[in-house]
DNA sequence: ACCTTGACGGTTC
DNA sequence: GGAACCGCCAAGG
């Protein structure tokens, strides 16, 4: 881990990437859903803050799957045609997601994990 | 120490 | 559906 991820440095971001990682491929998880998970409830703004403060380059694709969250529309948070957008799109689909209409069916990709499986990854 | 910025969300109309 | 409004608050300037 970057010597910058700490809880000495970055609480909130830390908690935040490390939830994110969680979620498994084929599967979305919204931005509150994120905060709650992370112990951040009603802070779905920031989750998306330290999305968006991951490095572009190197390993943000690899190691934290910042793609997977979308807001709790089913949509995702990019403006439409912008080349994020189609990025985010083009990796969820990827994973057998599938997107109609820009929109996703939360009823059937959103994570659904089990307290176990948090408690035992998470280290907070 | 003050002000602005957010990849949001729920409530309401 | 969707648009406007407002609460949220860490981070960075």
């Amino acid at each position: 881990m970057p010597k910058a991820v700490n809880q000495t440095v970055m609480p909130h971001y830390a908690q935040i990437w490390q939830t994110v990682q969680l979620i498994p491929q084929g599967k979305v998880a919204c931005y509150g859903q994120i905060a709650d998970l992370a112990g951040l409830p009603g802070r779905a703004r920031l989750v998306g803050k330290a999305l968006g403060k991951v490095p572009e380059s190197g390993w943000r694709n690899k190691v934290v799957p910042w793609y997977r969250v979308i807001n709790s529309q089913g949509k995702i948070s990019f403006p439409a045609g912008s080349d994020y957008f189609e990025k985010q799109k083009q990796l969820l689909q990827s994973e057998q997601i599938v997107i109609i209409g820009s929109k996703i069916k939360l009823k059937e990709f959103q994570w659904q994990p089990d307290l176990s499986e948090i408690l035992f990854s998470l280290e907070f």
